[in-house]
DNA sequence: GTGAAAGCGCTAACAA
DNA sequence: TTGTTAGCGCTTTCAC
């Protein structure tokens, strides 16, 4: 318990203080209070000791400032109301722990744009973050390229081309195929592929473009239907379409999924009776009490490589912008077969 | 579009160099730099014009330090995968937006004790945030309290009765409340209380002891089940109590209520037809589609509040210690009738 | 309107 | 082992 001098500002006790009240030079204090260089033991107890006594915190600013390097990881966020984002975020988070990496986290609102984005990108690149792990795809590498070469960045969950940016990744098209594979094994051929359009959700797309190709692959015939954002757009289109003979619906996130079920029940119709639906993302707690027939995305794996990219990075930080290939590792999830996708 | 100088790394671009390049001191590039002070309009243009071609990024740390005070809250979050939590999160972030102020988090993974917490507070004061809001149960009023005179402190979420420590937080005996008369007016007299142990969760355990004593009060006996935090602890007892005539189950938690469901699903039975059940958050996506008997909890409101009181905290700073009174504002959610109770 | 100078709190050689 | 001495990059009076 760190309790602070009665009447003295804790925060505003400087080393100078400490070390005064320890009677020796700031260095000393400084060394003593870090455990690092050289100091005798029963010193730096008394350091110790005043610095606990007068509330000393010390103050990372000054600290880095003077040292000259910093100790954290920056994160960038998406909102993370989504569960999806939500879980990525605590695993990212674990995963430095583990690893002693220091985290400090921006979010940018979900449906915010450039400005917003680049101003809490230099938040971090301002705070002179060791590293820059970016788990938001609204930020674009245009913007993230001009820093490539001065601190570490690794993409956390989207793919990402640029040269010098390392990602871990999902492996989007892969999911589509998956459930496009599995739809296709279950015997239909008429199939609706909800999706947001690719400015929306360039994940969404991603996995709606792969659906439909394996699906016409597989001798299907398939009605797109690109939506907005919100879950519910694009619902009706496809409602239509099931009326019109389409026996399946596969939507390329889970979200849509749970809107095209609340639609069919609205009008009166079960899946999988009427018509299968898929989904994907598999984050959702309850989806098993659902029955959701979707895919699992493999956030630990991306959370896990993401980091460990990031800490060897910094290990290797004596080397020179090019004597390291851009690391890009995409993971693939797993089918999650559930009871809204049938046999035709 | 910032684009760094080839070869002339943008982060080590100090205002220094932008200043010798827009011929200028170091004092009048400050100035122009942040629109503040004298300054002539086009020896601004000139200097913006360079530090945008360099590519500079003002240094955070050393602005702050020199400034001697910091533009940023600090966020102590508690684990966000889940979504309760990764909602607020995302609340708190929009509405710290809304206001202006800058958010920096740092998470606490969920099952850490003592160690790990106070270490994120430390980094937090460490960077001598403006503010602090605290959104983890983990961390204790007595962690907190030293700090309290230093910098406002408000808790967002859970209750909390230190003095000098603000709060915006859920009416957890309410909820239960709520909860339970709305289960009595269905009728059921004998039930059980599914929750958390308090040191386990402890807003589960001001819903379970609402929930007992208004069950207890409104003439029903009560078959309390105190459990650990996996949602999975305790749901056999309280099968058992089922089975020995128990009419309803109440749970702390959806995540409760979702293993409860589970639980009677693989026992063959089903709710309400076999007994009812009901939750507490109402925050899963997909809820609904389950038909959960839940109470949505006010996460927007205590959002609202824990970022509006810091607001004002941060306004009025000249203020002496004692100048404001001890903020503390309870929200209360809404019932959320399902299909998973019903009268007896 | 602009510049010179004195730090902010801390660290890191280098002496002692 | 400890102290001295320079700064880190920026802000901010206060003269000019």
């Amino acid at each position: 318990m760190s309790s602070s001098e009665p009447g003295g500002p804790g925060l505003r006790v400087t080393v100078s203080d400490v070390a005064a009240a320890a009677g020796v030079s700031r260095a000393t204090a400084t060394r003593a209070l870090k455990g690092e260089g050289r100091f005798a033991p029963e010193t730096q107890e008394r350091i110790l000791a005043e610095a606990e006594r007068l509330g000393y915190v010390r103050n990372t600013m000054a600290a880095e400032l003077a040292a000259g390097r910093t100790g954290t990881v920056g994160l960038m966020l998406r909102d993370a109301s989504n569960p999806a984002y939500g879980l990525l975020f605590s695993r990212l988070q674990d995963e430095a722990h583990r690893r002693g990496l220091d985290l400090v986290t921006v979010t940018i609102g979900a449906d915010v744009q450039g400005a917003e984005q680049v101003n809490a990108l230099h938040r971090l690149l301002g705070m002179r973050v060791a590293g820059l792990i970016v788990a938001t795809g609204g930020i674009t590498a245009a913007q993230l390229e001009p820093f490539a070469d001065q601190v570490p960045i690794v993409r956390a969950g989207r793919v990402e081309t640029a040269e010098g940016i390392h990602t871990a990744h999902y492996d989007d098209p892969s999911h589509g195929e998956l459930l496009a594979s599995h739809v296709l094994s279950l015997g239909h051929r008429r199939v609706v592929v909800l999706s947001g359009a690719e400015d929306v959700s360039f994940a969404e797309h991603l996995r709606a473009s792969a659906m439909s190709s394996t699906l016409v692959d597989g001798g299907a015939s398939v009605i797109l239907v690109s939506a907005g954002a919100a879950p519910t757009d694009g619902v009706d289109e496809a409602l239509d379409a099931v009326r019109d003979g389409a026996t399946a619906v596969m939507c390329a996130s889970d979200y849509r999924q749970l809107a095209v079920m609340r639609a069919l029940r609205a009008a009166g119709l079960s899946a999988p009776g009427d018509v299968s639906v898929t989904g994907c993302d598999g984050i959702l707690p309850g989806a098993d009490l659902l029955g959701l027939t979707t895919l699992r995305i493999p956030v630990e794996a991306v959370a896990a490589a993401a980091v460990e990219t990031m800490q060897r990075l910094l290990s290797g930080s004596d080397a020179e912008s090019d004597s390291s290939e851009t690391v890009r590792q995409p993971f693939v999830g797993t089918l999650v077969p559930g009871s809204t996708a049938a046999a035709v």
